[in-house]
DNA sequence: TAACACTATGTAATAATATAACATTTACAA
DNA sequence: TTGTAAATGTTATATTATTACATAGTGTTA
């Protein structure tokens, strides 16, 4: 069983923003949008942003300093991601590959050491943009 | 071959200064740095790092908004990179492993794509710090 | 060598992203 | 009901990065 997080009124908010997106949304274009609800400023968002990532329901996607909810119901507690971006339309997927997860999180380094954490962000051209 | 690239005058300063450092710089710590040699602006360390990144002489660590020296001869063009982040003491390493890059570099997503250039950040206690 | 294109430089202003510091309030378990 | 952690609100500020415009250097080729 995941551990249920009940949101606050804020992280709430800006969930169900990021969620109803289909593109990443960075933290000011959030601020822009939610400001009809009352959150007014960047630390707000910011703070929100923070917990939610901290919770796994968004992922940060840190080329582009912006946020997509997450689509992996599985990792709402792993930090181990990984995305494919477009390079010319930016279109953002979380990619949920259980065999490179189960190959990154048994990847061992020189050192001999192990990550549980990490986080990949593959580039190129969408199916779309390819046939362009 | 590799093509030889003829640094600049701002770009060799500020190679030399990454090259130089054992841990990763952040751009305006690189600008102060830099100040003694003519480089007054913002912009002139930011127009060196992107022609750095541009031909693989340094890479950004996008989690920390810093850039290191490339340590791996052999990925000066390749724009498939990785690297392992100590939570701790934030010392950063390239990781460079054939059997990784060949993996991430023939790995095809769901929808048979396939991407060249990837950015793979694991994150977790190096070992100097574990042992503490 | 002159003309051209391309790359790099210099400078000022400003945009975009993110955090510090402090006061207060809410949620909820002991 | 009291203590504690989490969340909120607000102001100011720090950090990271780009726009816009003017000038200078480098290398090619006519």
């Amino acid at each position: 069983m995941e551990k249920q997080h009940n949101l606050s009124k804020n992280q709430k908010i800006i969930f169900d923003l990021i969620d109803k997106s289909h593109e990443p949304l960075k933290a000011y274009s959030i601020l822009f949008n939610v400001q009809k609800k009352g959150i007014n400023a960047p630390l707000q968002v910011y703070r929100a942003l923070d917990k939610l990532v901290e919770i796994g329901k968004i992922h940060k996607i840190e080329s582009r300093n912006a946020f997509i909810a997450c689509q992996n119901s599985s990792c709402q507690i792993s930090k181990a991601t990984a995305f494919s971006i477009c390079e010319s339309c930016e279109k953002v997927s979380e990619i949920s590959n259980t065999k490179l997860s189960k190959y990154l999180s048994n990847f061992t380094d020189e050192a001999g050491m192990k990550y549980s954490k990490y986080n990949l962000e593959f580039f190129g051209l969408c199916k779309k943009c390819k046939s362009k």
